[in-house]
RNA sequence: GGCUGGGUGGCAGAGUGGUUAUGCAGCGGCCUGCAAAGCCGUGUACGCCGGUUCGAUUCCGACCCUAGCCUCCA
């Protein structure tokens, strides 16, 4: 069955055709390096993680690339606040946004490039677009010229006359257009800067991504991705400078938005201070307990994240992995681990990963249920192939139910607990036995007993 | 003001021109020493008003509410 995406370009839905199947190209936004990821930035990771899945599985040779974006004036601001050289703040929240992402089960990209690796592509592409007459210096500063690209506006669904009304910036005095954006700006001698034939300086960071896409992926991609909020001006600045600098070649066949993580129904934010970092969340959650939150909803949708959110999670992924426990004694050779049809559908309807997740609980259900060798075999294949796509389901069963003791009692103390109330029960000392019982749970571990003897877990 | 989206049962969240989403929570039952887990059963949900239609939550129009973008931003 085919692949469908919803593709912003056209605002439809639109199989997915790319344009060498032998290598499909896809490029998203990463992050830049100057603070911790939020769980807003998680989903990103999450849906181009999804979207890089899926298309493994159609086609042989997907070439991904998430960037990193390493120099970026807040960085400078970040690493003049602590006396430190830009290195040394980007290196470290470099680190960081890969030991977050990875928690939550997203696989390194097969390219990850970086901005300052990059800075003769940035310098050649900009003198293209000055030769070309799509850019000008002006008060040592290049600047592209919006109205050389008539298309300007597409992505977003605007004019160029409205922006100009809607402008609520003061224009910069230099600007020929209102619209016109930074390709290229002046360093003073304290801030980074490379030599350029228009003085020391850096990149403006539309600027970077052109730079890297051309030079890792090609002129035409097929897939770019990116928050929704990079409509506009970001991707829309890309759009103009790319085909501008490529004879008119198009950037993107197919350009991929995802919704954002809202508080209260409203974007997180420092100025309200509602942001949500995945690292405080980690301390209270599984990785895949914030995944299975994220993949909840369709990425192209708001998700209103909260506490409740996230235990509606946890309750679906120990439904699941119970039944895994339970199907324990199957083992499946890889052949085997095939996902439904069902989900497989879900997953190339644009990534509806909340109608996956409803065929998994299916099959967890028939599992349950069945008493036929055949069809609980099938059902945990489908279990596992489909959590593997989702990038979940793939720990032990007992690990999960166990997680991990973060700060309370250690698995040793439990499983004596555990054992104590197991002799009261064969000395059919019930008193004795629920008041182990009662212990535990104050401990937040929940006992199941079972044909194969007692089990606990987590909450 | 302009441009994009969205309003589904207690909650989260798919989907469809006429037939059960799914999960969580609740209720009843089975199982259990009692629980938990699991299984079975259970809830006449589709913002408001018109229109098209034999029939609309599902298409069209208006309205209300709501989120995002228009400035760095996932």
């Amino acid at each position: 069955m085919a692949l469908e995406i919803y593709n912003s370009l056209t605002r439809r839905k639109e199989v997915f055709v790319p344009a060498d199947p032998a290598r499909v190209t896809l490029y998203a936004c990463g992050p830049t390096v100057y603070n911790p990821p939020h769980i807003g930035n998680a989903r990103a990771a999450v849906v181009y993680d999804l979207l890089y899945r899926v298309l493994k599985r159609h086609y042989p040779n997907v070439v991904y690339a998430r960037n990193i974006t390493d120099i970026d004036d807040k960085i400078n601001a970040a690493a003049a606040a602590e006396g430190v050289g830009i290195g040394v703040i980007t290196e470290r929240y470099t680190a960081v946004y890969h030991a977050d992402v990875e928690a939550l089960g997203v696989l390194p990209p097969p390219l990850e490039p970086r901005a300052t690796d990059h800075i003769d592509d940035i310098i050649a592409m900009i003198a293209t677009l000055i030769t070309g007459g799509h850019a000008y210096t002006a008060a040592d500063h290049v600047l592209f010229n919006v109205p050389s690209f008539a298309a300007y506006g597409a992505l977003s669904g605007r004019s160029q006359d409205e922006m100009i009304a809607g402008a609520r910036v003061e224009v910069a005095p230099y600007k020929n257009n209102p619209a016109d954006f930074v390709l290229w700006k002046p360093s003073p001698p304290e801030l980074p800067g490379w030599d350029s034939p228009w003085g020391r300086g850096r990149p403006g960071w539309h600027m970077e991504c052109s730079a890297m896409i051309v030079h890792h992926l090609g002129r035409t991609i097929d897939i770019h991705g990116g928050g929704n909020d990079l409509k506009f001006p970001h991707h829309e600045n890309e759009i103009a400078q790319s085909a501008c600098a490529h004879d008119g070649a198009p950037l993107a066949r197919y350009w991929v938005h995802n919704g954002f993580v809202q508080i209260d129904s409203t974007k997180m934010s420092k100025s309200i201070g509602n942001v949500l970092l995945v690292r405080e969340l980690l301390n209270k959650h599984a990785g895949e307990t914030l995944r299975m939150a994220l993949i909840g909803a369709k990425y192209r949708e708001p998700l209103n994240w909260s506490d409740e959110l996230v235990e509606q999670a946890k309750s679906q992924l120990d439904r699941m992995y119970g039944t895994l426990e339970r199907l324990a004694d199957i083992t499946l050779s890889a052949h085997e681990i095939v996902a439904a049809p069902g989900f497989t559908a879900a997953m190339d309807d644009d990534l509806n990963t909340p109608k996956a997740v409803s065929v998994l609980m299916e099959a967890v259900t028939l599992a349950n249920r069945s008493e036929d060798a055949a069809e609980r075999r099938r059902c945990k294949a489908e279990l596992l192939a489909g959590g593997r796509e989702l990038g979940i389901l793939q720990q032990d069963p007992l690990a999960w139910a166990k997680g991990t003791a973060a700060g309370g009692v250690d698995d040793a103390a439990i499983d004596a607990l555990v054992a104590q109330r197991v002799a009261a029960r064969i000395a059919k000392d019930w008193q004795r036995a629920d008041q182990v019982r009662d212990q535990l749970v104050a401990l937040g571990i929940q006992i199941m007993d079972g044909a194969n003897g007692t089990q606990w877990r987590r909450e």
